[in-house]
DNA sequence: AGTTCCATGTCGCGG
DNA sequence: CCGCGACGTGGAACT
């Protein structure tokens, strides 16, 4: 990796235009030839970048970085104040335990907590435009489809709702319902739900967490 | 802004957990005080990061940083082979240029351009479930909503029906048609909006600059 | 390669 | 501050 602080002028061309005037910033290029601009603030993400593949022609004063797909990134340097290279190898990499999934699965042994009676069909049951959090049948002998969302907004009605549509050609199941279901469910979206006849819900992370423990303990 | 290479190891906790085992990286710290942790790849997000505002504890060989919404993010400190401060001032910030905003602004003047006789009711039009870009009133006194996208996909075909399907409920606004708007209108959604009833119609940016000039000249 | 969908998304704007 | 939608979204999994 490379560290290089100067004061220095950009220009983006591509998807839009953008110009960022003088001023001391950091440039960092990376191994694979990613190249990104910061300034000393504003989160982590860079004021400008360019991410690999792409070519790095360096000229007195000047870098150029293009890329395959026709976007440029001009550099002017007008005083480079330091210009540091660093060894880091590669990197054994993140490990993660994500929410989403998390949630599918906690959910999957306890559907029973979503509506009274709910029996669990599958998890990650396959339709012909990808496949549904939980299948459920309902008391009734109804299917139940469960599309689950961290934050659940208007596009996890949208994807219900397609799914819903889909499972409903499958006669099999006899009629579809469908719930969506989120640690928080936005306004938008549940009036959304609401008029297109899906239920939703929010559930709590900790609590679940806390009633897999002690199914753990019991059993 | 400081620039610390060291070998480290890192936990997040939070939204969710992670470890990043053993290893040389570059940690950021910028002076609004947030950290991210870089790897030599990866394109310009770092592998961990904490946002402002956050409090960073730093005791030996063990970085804490810490938020109010409870998340944590511990460095353990292996050993440091650099450790640079560098003074960068405030950033005179990124100007854009492109971007929908910009498009919404050109069209809202000159809605005529998408169908003859066409004239705006309001850009940005409230609805229970989001503002509708523009709303227009054709030549047979039709209200027309307006979607616009840089690239029109079928999510734009989603959003644009909704609004319909709201607006045509109030009655004041009598009969409610849709046009879908943007500088590439995706093979997709051109058949999903014509299979709905929906205009699409693609403009032409740097048109649309061009007749706002002459506009400003002549007037 | 193209498409879909998640993300510790981040960011900006309007209520 | 919350809610919502755009983003040069990026990135991964799957077709």
């Amino acid at each position: 990796m490379r560290l290089v602080v100067a004061v220095c002028s950009v220009d983006y061309e591509g998807r839009l235009e953008a110009h960022l005037p003088m001023a001391t910033r950091l440039i960092m290029v990376k191994a694979d030839g990613c190249v990104a601009i910061h300034a000393d603030g504003g989160a982590y993400k860079p004021l400008n970048w360019m991410n690999a593949p792409n070519t790095l022609i360096e000229n007195e004063g000047e870098w150029e970085v293009t890329n395959p797909k026709g976007e440029k990134l001009t550099i002017r340097i007008e005083e480079k104040l330091s210009d540091q290279q660093v060894e880091m190898g590669i990197d054994p990499g993140l490990e993660k335990d994500g929410v989403e999934t998390q949630l599918q699965v906690l959910l999957a042994d306890r559907v029973e907590l979503l509506e009274d009676g709910l029996t669990l069909i599958r998890r990650e049951y396959p339709t012909a435009i990808g496949p549904v959090d939980l299948l459920c049948r309902d008391v009734r002998g109804d299917a139940m489809a469960v599309e689950i969302k961290r934050k659940a907004g208007i596009d996890g009605v949208e994807q219900l709702t397609r799914y819903r549509e889909f499972l409903a050609r499958d006669s099999r199941l006899g009629n579809v319902r469908g719930m969506l279901v989120g640690l928080s469910v936005s306004p938008q979206a549940r009036l959304l739900a609401e008029d297109r006849d899906l239920m939703w819900r929010e559930v709590d992370y900790d609590d679940l967490r806390e009633r897999e423990g002690r199914t753990l303990r019991l059993f």
